[in-house]
DNA sequence: AAATATTTAATTTTATGCAATTAAATTGTC
DNA sequence: GACAATTTAATTGCATAAAATTAAATATTT
């Protein structure tokens, strides 16, 4: 019998994630072309819908991005006027991100999209449900 | 009641999915540092540990990646002593990837790798096997 | 055999993504 | 109030990642 191989890369937990993770990312893309927006920035503009207006760092913190990734991509969507940056007045070290009208109204072209992409995955809705428990359960975990 | 949100970072499966991905990789940073790898570049070495000899092509498919991310990220490894990247003989237009004894060396100093990892992954074996069988199920299924 | 279609790696462009550093502002301590 | 420590966004450098295009080689069709 051939022994137990732990560097096939079939072997991996982390793989399949990876895998996963960028193929529905793909399958995202089609529906975010007619937003135009990218998935960073449709999960950014997620936030913003929710929260209206939050600060860069918090925004960071929900996404699991740093600044390296934030910066660039906040302005990108400020060019495209669906938000406004601006420095904190109670801490100028801050950076305020607020949701502009044009952003709010991108959310009603936006309403349909995860129904969309949920008729792209090939999951039963147990499967699909509890997938998404042990994923939420393991990135808390992984925050501390 | 508040009315369901789809459009909530938190009712999304795939934002789970691409955040844990993302944080696991960060995971194996300290470890894949002593080997001078990258995560892709981890990946594309294992498929190279149990095969040996591929084609550039046949790797993609396995990594799911394309010659976009593939020819730079094979160059470097080549740079590192690791593989030999030559035209097949018998299709040109294939390129062969061949591991050297360097690479195959690597793989003994690899080989504490996944444990190492597993015990900073904070899921019991059968949470973890349940994700393992349902990632590679629905990565399966993307592939059609 | 010539023309066409297909396959494949490489290149180009744009957008992340992260680590490390820098710079500015604020907080805490005395 | 001076000054050190802390916090935060921005910048820099490097490595993906994907889409679109290009170029070379091979396979197919007539």
């Amino acid at each position: 019998m051939d022994e137990y191989n732990p560097l096939k890369l079939e072997n991996q937990l982390c793989f399949p994630l990876y895998a996963c993770s960028k193929e529905i990312i793909k399958l995202y893309k089609p529906f975010l072309d007619n937003l135009d927006l990218t998935y960073t920035q449709y999960i950014a503009m997620m936030v913003l819908w929710e929260y209206k207006k939050i600060t860069a760092h918090e925004l960071g913190e929900k996404l699991y991005l740093d600044s390296g990734t934030l910066t660039p991509m906040l302005k990108k969507l400020e060019a495209k006027g669906y938000i406004e940056r601006s420095r904190s007045k109670v801490d100028e070290r801050n950076l305020d991100i607020k949701i502009t009208d044009l952003g709010m109204k991108l959310r009603e072209k936006a309403i349909t999209v995860p129904q969309e992409l949920g008729k792209c995955i090939p999951l039963d809705t147990n499967k699909a449900l509890e997938l998404y428990n042990t994923l939420n359960e393991l990135l808390k975990l992984l925050k501390n």
